[in-house]
DNA sequence: AATGAATGAGTATTCATTCAT
DNA sequence: TATGAATGAATACTCATTCAT
């Protein structure tokens, strides 16, 4: 009964459960008996893989950087300007990147970690010098810059505010941004 | 014996004291203990003041929006367009709002939590209110969420990003913003 | 059920128990929990009266040395000399101070901690200084101090060596010492 | 990959980092992890050559008693008597046996498990019979006997006590003992 | 022979909350 | 009204030991 079982992608899958249970409780209400459970593993097992539980915050936050970055770098991966290159962007901002609760959870949790944390700044770190890359294919660095940061601004208080979204507003935003 | 019954603002330094505990330890690291023990104020007196921790820190978050807010109001007092107003912007972003780590953690936690609850929405929702009001005495409506959102995003990247910040960088982007 | 019980003296049967769990189990075998199941109090209660483990440890010391200081001193209350005295010092060595397992076991446990922690020295450095002010009632403070090394080590070499105790052997030894 | 497979004395190193560690963090402080790290060894290593935990220890302390017996019996080493033999005894007493915080504590942390556990008073026994040999060579077994419970008994109030050291008193009752 | 992975029992400690006084 | 004491659940983490490979 309960032999020992072989599970070699077990770390893999411990990372993933992390993930989710941070986007639905947030890191507070993440703990190594939540997380075994979830992962269907055995509370011992939790801190032979990730000693203590920093580390497994920083192996979930930099998965979810990852994935992040990716999606980000996707939405941005053809060639196009101009008009085309405006609607992509709205298009990230308005669907993509934080507009699941999911993310938009887990990007506030690890930006809370990182305002205290360098450890988890390092992430977050990653993550801009990601998107600055991503969009720096279309435009130059300063103007990078600051698109990033007009994504960042305009997705955080679409989702903490109470102004209804406006695609219009967004891409009207993004053309004075951009010159175009 | 050890009577302290004469102390008529204990609910109000507790606040301030939770308000300084979360910059300092997050909202994780706030418990009722802690904040009793700073607040020089016995465990029991917490609860007795505020049922439970919940209220606590939305009281605390309520106060810390208030302070804030009014700085950016002030900031904005008063009357100037152009080069004027662009000046007063960029000091907003590279000397208030976010710029001591104390600001930046407290909101960054703020944030998280409204990312999951909307009590603690509302609170992000007076807020963003209140600075759209104070933009608006300079400018459109539509330009203030723009200038709003640019002002999140500069101040959230210069503080978890590598980019040294650059005045002329942010000056730049809110000129064009503004058309000005 | 288990309604909230008054228990005035909890603290002080904390305290007794721990003395008891320390003696049967060694330092090391002692917990928080064990000592809570034997002093029949709820876990959670016993970081209530003690915050860390240590401290309960040196309470349950303290009490300790209280105690065989007590019979220490009481074991050479009256007044006497020669003969007299070097039968009640005998008395002591070998009916007393370290006779019962209990005794060594809690000496040698106190001694571990304070060879490497200058708070348990505290403890038997007190302890020390009252078996000086008992012996030098009889004699000289020189002399006090070689027969208290005297007792000290024939005891020890008694309970943890082969050799057969001898109350003959002992008492020429003190004799020795004592220029009687 | 990573095979360490020739390592032949690996068992005494382990052995050696044991007697370290229960130096420097007491056998409470001391688990197989530890030992594993410091020995820089692979965890299941440890329970290939040690069984179980009590083992390493006994192996340890053996280790350790050895050690000490040896110095002891160095210093006792030549032929020599009255005035010479005094000075010797009191280079041991204050230089040596129980000088370094290292020796002082190994011992105790040796003397509190014999309190309680045979296997280890046979360590402690075999050690006593050793410092008695090397003794006798110079007086007869009773007056050895005692010296050596002075030697112990002066040592550990020294180390453990207020008083400071004097060699002059340590001479003066080793005289009365060897009745030089 | 040797070891990386696993595991369940255990540790001290912290906690929000309750309640008798 | 205020609070010291109490409490049970939870926390992160450590551990000796086992076992498949």
């Amino acid at each position: 009964m309960s032999t020992r079982r072989v599970d070699p992608d077990r770390r893999e899958r411990i990372i993933d459960c992390a993930v989710e249970l941070i986007a639905s409780q947030g890191v507070a209400g993440t703990s190594h008996r939540k997380v075994a459970a979830l992962a269907d593993v055995p509370l011992g097992s939790m801190t032979y893989h990730f000693p203590c539980m920093d580390e497994l915050l920083e192996a979930a936050f930099t998965r979810f950087a990852a994935e992040v970055g990716e999606r980000f770098a996707a939405g941005l991966a053809g060639e196009f300007a101009g008009a085309k290159l405006v609607a992509a962007l709205v298009e990230l901002i308005h669907d993509d990147v934080l507009d699941s609760r999911r993310s938009l959870v887990l990007t506030m949790e690890l930006y809370a970690l990182a305002a205290r944390d360098a450890r988890f700044r390092n992430i977050t770190q990653g993550w801009l010098e990601i998107s600055a890359r991503a969009l720096e294919r279309h435009m130059d660095a300063a103007t990078a810059h600051q698109v990033d940061a007009l994504i960042e601004g305009l997705s955080l208080h679409r989702a903490l505010g109470t102004a209804p979204p406006s695609r219009e507003l967004t891409a009207e935003a993004l053309r004075k941004i951009l010159g175009a």
